[in-house]
DNA sequence: CACATGTCAGCGATACTGAAATAG
DNA sequence: CCTATTTCAGTACCGCTGACATGT
């Protein structure tokens, strides 16, 4: 369902409509059908984009990160962790990143238990030209403006306090 | 990773932090990774909550949709339509809650090439049980006024509209 | 010793492509 | 004949569990 949907009508109304004649309105499964709508539409677009570069969006975040660190090398429980991924998906992440020649592995010199993951020259600049893409469209978000974008940002930010992802002391953003 | 992380630092305000200093702040970005973790917060708490009805939120929304026709019975078509999903998922989706006795097949009498999927009533029966323990739990969202509820789902009904979903001019909600 | 790191095998779900069967 | 509905085979990806090897 990589395409829109062109009806007449809006299915998540349509759908709330039908559920508060049954059991009362409620924003929430409301608000939760569209965050999952929302998500759906942008994974599409954001892997859509990518496809010519061979990435989907989870392992070019992967990629991004370490291009973030100052040895490009990192790991991968690290790795798991910043992206708030599985270990045994980072392990797949890398490994198919590592066929693609991306990334490279290494024992990691200072613990002997762990491997590092380190972006390679072509990893570097499939990173450059896959971002330039992705800030071309904008991820996905162009119908907002920048105040929005904040908002948005903002607004999950108490969920993941909520959830237990860090403390709401945790440096914010305004 | 369907666990809180307990991180001490917000790991996307970092990215996002590392990401400004790269290419310059993407209000853009951080509302992406911010709806994408959401989302995965959300999928993760609704699937733990149906877990013990042996229903997945997908196959959840199924069985609601066939709920709410007055026949208890939907063209496979239509259910793909409504919930925005595959026709591969869907006949994928049907076959699950077939063989867990949820819903059963029957041709379509009005389309000889089209299928109906018809509810039982031990579907009807884990319908009922299982929206009493996402209503408890407020699909994941009861850390939310009514209001910013729908707030949200105000907010990303301009995604879906720009995205080719539906036109503007469809009833909206206030 | 307990614990942490990473890998592996395997399962379940989702999303898609391409091809086919059947019927409008 | 062209199109719509659904299924099927096959691929990719993601997320998890449980077990394991290795090293702290």
């Amino acid at each position: 369902m990589g395409n829109p949907l062109n009806l007449p009508f809006d299915p998540i109304e349509r759908a709330h409509e039908n559920w508060t004649r049954r059991w009362g309105a409620s924003p929430a499964m409301a608000a939760v059908t569209s965050i999952m709508r929302a998500q759906q539409i942008l994974i599409g677009q954001l892997d859509a984009t990518l496809k010519p570069h061979e990435l989907t969006f989870a392992r070019y975040e992967a990629l991004v990160l370490l291009t973030f660190s100052s040895t490009g090398a990192l790991p991968l429980g690290k790795i798991g962790e910043r992206l708030m991924v599985h270990p045994t998906s980072v392990t797949n992440t890398i490994d198919r990143l590592e066929r693609q020649g991306l990334v490279r592995r290494r024992p990691n010199p200072s613990d002997g238990r762990g491997t590092l993951a380190e972006i390679t020259d072509a990893g570097r600049r499939v990173v450059e030209e896959a971002t330039t893409d992705l800030l071309a469209m904008d991820f996905g978000l162009d119908c907002y403006s920048d105040e929005e974008l904040w908002e948005i940002h903002r607004r999950f930010r108490s969920l993941r306090v909520g959830y237990g992802d860090f403390p709401d002391d945790a440096a914010p953003r305004r």
